[in-house]
DNA sequence: CTGAAAGCGCTAACAA
DNA sequence: TTGTTAGCGCTTTCAG
């Protein structure tokens, strides 16, 4: 590959090499003419700072890391997106790097992100008890976490967060459930080792309590995130003789598993069976699937979560305290919860 | 954030730089208990080479880039899959850039994709007059296209590339339309000036001739690949007095969008409408969808991609000609075409 | 306004 | 088997 150094600038000019980058880079103390030729110069011949000897000296990469379930789901995807474009926006790159929910996975992504020098992390698969966050605080390496949240009031005042409020969320889709006068629900939970699940749990629950419903333990699947676990546990749901007229679903591409589970064997949606989901992606409201669901933009939570870590790394976050930005979310009806039909039963 | 050197751990045992560092990258001529005990030290003080020291000298990152059009896009998510997946396998990174389809987004990702120093450069989007691949032949970095070809044959031996038998694929699918009876067909291109669109339009136009159909001019439209150009296409052609009886479509992202306008204006699929898309992403065989289509493995496309600019970047592919792979593709014939209820007229 | 010199952390020649 | 030296390309003091 080609490599045109200030060096071979500096020699056409017979400067030195200070003063080319000083010119290169905007800084004082180069006559405004000399600056000029060279900023022109170095446009003609093509050159490219090189990023290797830059970052050794200014020990900034302008790059951060991504960690993700994995691209090919669409709530990771859209995440992505928002880190992406918002990244891009303020001059980084982004690296990315999917877990698949796995720990041990998490745990190698982040340390080849910090072997290629990144200047910070967004982390959107984190678990409760996640050693990896410990590993990034021992090397002071900035992070942010997106759409999780850590607990334990010990560790969690010092993390910086952006998330969803999945309490509230869940609190909404069960009451609506309820109050369409389903009595015999079952939940389908992604994995309950992770700060979503817990506070979608614990919402849906509250809802429940209200109205006098209780979900039979065994309407209570923990399955992960996956579509094709989801179809799993709807296919086990559906082989109990208490079949429930209503399922909470923890994420639309979970629910999109339970609807086929569901199709296959005949059960109609929403007249024998109405499901709700969480997410709201974005074939959630295609004709003929027109999921009712909640809506949290992925988007949104990615371009803030990279704003959050960029402002961190480059410390104009002086505040001392964590930052921890809770989004809204809506209920949004369409049809496989029966809404449309029924109404609320009075 | 805390950095050990190589000098550090040299000075826990008054040896020097050069033998710690062959130590640690397991080269000759190192003491075997030396060996031993720099190693265990290195891990013990939680050592990790600087990515951009080393950087600098090997002259190598050990990351490649890749340019697809969208990552929320599915068929881009699972190519991109693909590529990180085999470039992890093989111990490189993955930078993602998205271009939009748009030629002067593409140049500005390669632009940040040489600064940043990648070995190689993986190409999904690019058209036929594309002068960013020029570009990157002058400065001599490695790159394949994927998902692409570059017909003019003055430039396309120099090329590698992944591509699918587009011109075949769509002759399949036409060929199919045509045996069911269809006789007024029409077809929604994405983007005439890339290699895919041509090849599918020249595919279909073969069968389209054996079979004695022509599709009225004002029946092809060229929209570009997203789903809600190919919605507002198909918006166009619903109004028409001569309403086709099947549209072929370039992609089952852009067909879920013709879905979409049918479905709004009361056309239903597939009794009057029969649709057959590209690509087979992983929605289009969801209950309610069933899309008729060709299915083109993008997650190999992809894997194969990163597996031939990795041999190029460490310069096992000396056979000095271009590397041409081309995949097969198969018709996956479901509900939206009507097959099911008419099969082939005889 | 400009240049010389030093050094970032690492690897590669070449000596010892 | 080990150490010394030099240098990758850039930025940053510090003198002129």
């Amino acid at each position: 590959m080609i490599k045109v150094t200030i060096k071979d600038i500096a020699r056409q000019f017979k400067v030195s090499t200070t003063t080319v980058s000083n010119a290169l880079n905007g800084k004082p103390g180069v006559g405004k003419t000399a600056r000029k030729k060279i900023v022109q110069m170095a446009k003609k011949m093509g050159y490219q700072p090189n990023y290797f000897a830059r970052g050794l000296v200014s020990r900034q990469s302008y790059a951060i890391g991504l960690t993700i379930a994995n691209i090919s789901d669409p709530f990771s995807a859209e995440l992505a997106l928002g880190v992406y474009e918002k990244a891009n926006e303020l001059g980084y790159t982004m690296m990315l790097f999917n877990t698949n929910y796995n720990l041990g996975n998490e745990t190698k992504c982040l340390e080849i992100l910090k072997s290629k020098g990144v200047d910070g992390i967004i982390l959107a698969t984190v678990t409760q008890d996640d050693s990896n966050i410990d590993s990034l605080d021992e090397i002071q390496m900035p992070y942010v976490l997106v759409n999780r949240l850590i607990l334990n009031p010990k560790k969690a005042n010092r993390i910086d967060s952006v998330s969803v409020d999945d309490y509230g969320s869940f609190y909404q889709a069960a009451k609506h459930l309820c109050r369409m006068g389903h009595q015999n629900i079952a939940m389908i939970a992604g994995d309950m080792d992770v700060s979503t699940a817990i506070a979608l749990t614990h919402g849906a629950n509250e809802a429940f309590t209200e109205y006098g419903v209780t979900i039979p333990s065994d309407l209570f699947i923990e399955c992960g995130f996956s579509r094709e676990r989801a179809y799993q546990a709807a296919k086990a749901i559906f082989s109990k003789k208490n079949r429930p007229t209503a399922i909470l679903i923890q994420g639309d591409n979970m629910a999109l598993g339970v609807r086929e589970a569901a199709y296959e064997i005949g059960i109609k949606i929403p007249d024998d069976l109405a499901i709700v989901g969480l997410d709201d992606i974005n074939i959630s409201s295609l004709a003929g699937i027109e999921l009712t669901t909640i809506r949290q933009n992925q988007y949104k939570m990615g371009a803030t979560g990279a704003q959050l870590l960029i402002n961190k790394i480059k410390g104009e976050d002086h505040s001392g305290i964590s930052n921890k930005i809770v989004m809204e979310s809506d209920l949004i009806i369409r049809k496989t919860c029966g809404f449309h039909l029924k109404g609320y039963v009075k």
